[in-house]
RNA sequence: GGGUCGGUAGCUCAGCUGGUAGAGCAUCUGACUUUUAAUCAGGUGGUCCGGGGUUCGAGCCCCCGCCGACCCA
């Protein structure tokens, strides 16, 4: 028997005593009277009533002390001592402690006090076992010294932690807060678009047709129907039909799903914010674009400047905005408005930077926008007006017929939200489609199927509007300084154990 | 896809030039009624990622594979 099963034989039998001495190790509930940050937030008064007060939380740690123990007990990623003494609870009561192991929930009742050395401590006058663990923690030890945090022992293993992001949780407060923070920035955003009259929608996760962006998307089959569906790779097109069905302005959090690799800033499921207006264009969706970023960072940080992998970042509204072929000319020192296509087309080769598709100017100023430019922008930016050839979706510049109304909003190089004044002429958004699937054939990858239905709704006649698509991951990781987005994702993709 | 580093006890890790597999924590037994990385004494616990090779002898060297982390495309 090895030692990790020998640990579980011995709870296991000690699990059996307990309901033995007649006590049930998976009792219903227990009445608290305070969380933990409770406690500390109103110490004073509690120590100077001296009033009845419980707690329930794990047990993290004992200091037996043969008739008398201290524990530390967790609840609310907060941990509290707690002093137990034989004589206060009684013997058949601290038999039945002596028999809790690390991991074991714990309700305690009791008044408060500091010990000798000043720590605050709960002194048990009750307390009972709530729930018996059967496999054992790996307990980091924490070390106090000279006010700073010393952690022995800490549970860092990658694979480990996002395996088990429950034990993570457990263990590593830091990473719970992180996830805490990410419910705030949804919480911060409903609020905001809910105010300005956004309607908060759901579409459909299994589609027949994918689309709303490039991307390879998972297959799946459903049986009843026997009939293959995509797993959504963007909501998009679901969205402007519910614009042309007459809500002004919806929004909706959503998973998307691309089947592609996986690396610092990408997971194959991911979240993201769309939202949808009518009758505003590209220039409103920005205004509520910049606006969103600050009001989360305030929200998150109490301040609208982040620091991130050591750039300060201003995240204030309004943000610059920067033209594509400006941002290659000033950051990237090329003039493409004066060359050719022979000389961009000698530009790319030189620089071995990869079309992958064949060669047109629009896709290769995008190629050159995000290989000379895009590392460059720490600071938020609005990239605007791309080449018409970028998207499908998007609605012609009014001033210029070769340029698109879109922009996308990058901040620390990451593109972060993609936008645009919304294409609604339908024979133009028929054309473009056919276009897309006649790019597919001749060998381009990751290009928009026809999707026939989302014609038809924009036949019928859908109003101007803006909208825009919102990397919710990266904007946790920005606002919560991690720096990976399997730090964001409560439980990342993994493969299989085993 | 390419490069670098790594996989040893439940956890964190050490293991020299190839010579009987180690520490701390956890766990177990005993002592201890204000301790705090509790302490003290004693004990249990191993498919050294897998497979092959070299060798009298492999955790260590070589080859193949699996898994992971980081960096790059």
């Amino acid at each position: 028997m090895d030692n990790k099963e020998n640990q579980q034989q011995i709870r296991l039998a000690k699990l059996e005593k307990i309901r033995q001495l007649g006590f049930d190790p998976y009792p219903y509930s227990y009445q608290i009277s305070h969380t933990i940050p409770e406690i500390y937030s109103n110490a004073k008064e509690l120590i100077d009533s001296q009033s009845d007060i419980s707690i329930a939380g794990r047990l993290l740690a004992i200091r037996g002390k043969g008739k008398a123990s201290f524990a530390n007990i967790q609840a609310q990623h907060t941990r509290l001592q707690i002093y137990i003494r034989q004589d206060t609870v009684g013997e058949s009561i601290f038999e039945i402690f002596k028999l809790c192991d690390i991991g074991d929930h714990l309700g305690i009742s009791g008044t408060m006090m500091y010990t000798k050395t000043g720590e605050l401590t709960l002194r048990a006058n009750s307390f009972k076992l709530l729930s018996k663990s059967i496999r054992p923690i790996p307990v980091p030890k924490i070390e106090e010294k000279e006010d700073e945090l010393i952690i022995h022992d800490e549970l860092k293993d990658k694979e480990l932690r996002y395996r088990q992001r429950y034990l993570d949780l457990i263990l590593n407060p830091n990473v719970a807060e992180v996830f805490q923070k990410r419910s705030v920035i949804f919480e911060t955003i409903r609020e905001y678009l809910r105010g300005e009259k956004f309607l908060e929608v759901e579409t459909p996760t299994l589609q027949t047709v994918y689309g709303g962006a490039n991307a390879t998307p998972f297959v799946t089959h459903h049986k009843a129907l026997d009939q293959n569906f995509f797993l959504r790779i963007s909501n998009e097109l679901f969205l402007k039909r519910l614009i042309a069905g007459g809500f002004d302005a919806v929004f909706e959090f959503v998973k998307d799903f691309r089947n592609e690799g996986i690396d610092r800033t990408h997971n194959p499921e991911f979240s993201a914010l769309e939202f949808y207006q009518s009758y505003v264009d590209y220039n409103t969706i920005m205004r509520h674009t910049e606006n969103i970023f600050e009001i989360c960072a305030k929200a998150v940080n109490s301040s609208t400047k982040v620091e991130y992998e050591g750039n300060v970042i201003e995240l204030k509204s309004p943000w610059p905005r920067l033209s594509m072929i400006e941002a290659i000319h000033t950051l990237g020192g090329i003039s493409l408005e004066e060359m050719s296509d022979n000389e961009v087309k000698d530009l790319i080769k030189k620089k071995g930077w990869k079309l992958d598709s064949g060669y047109n100017r629009g896709l290769a100023t995008q190629l050159i926008f995000e290989e000379t430019c895009e590392h460059q922008l720490i600071q938020p930016t609005f990239i605007t007006d791309h080449p018409k050839e970028t998207s499908p979706l998007c609605k012609r510049n009014r001033e210029n017929p070769e340029l698109l109304e879109r922009f996308e909003a990058y901040i620390n190089g990451w593109e972060i939200a993609n936008a645009y004044s919304e294409l609604n002429d339908p024979v133009i958004q028929r054309s473009l489609m056919e276009d897309q699937v006649k790019r597919g054939r001749g060998g381009e990858k990751e290009t928009q199927p026809l999707d026939e239905d989302f014609l038809r709704a924009m036949e019928y006649g859908m109003p101007p509007m803006g909208g825009v698509g919102v990397g919710i991951d990266r904007l946790v990781m920005l606002l919560t300084g991690q720096s990976t987005i399997r730090d964001v994702i409560l439980f990342p993709t993994m493969r299989p154990e085993n």
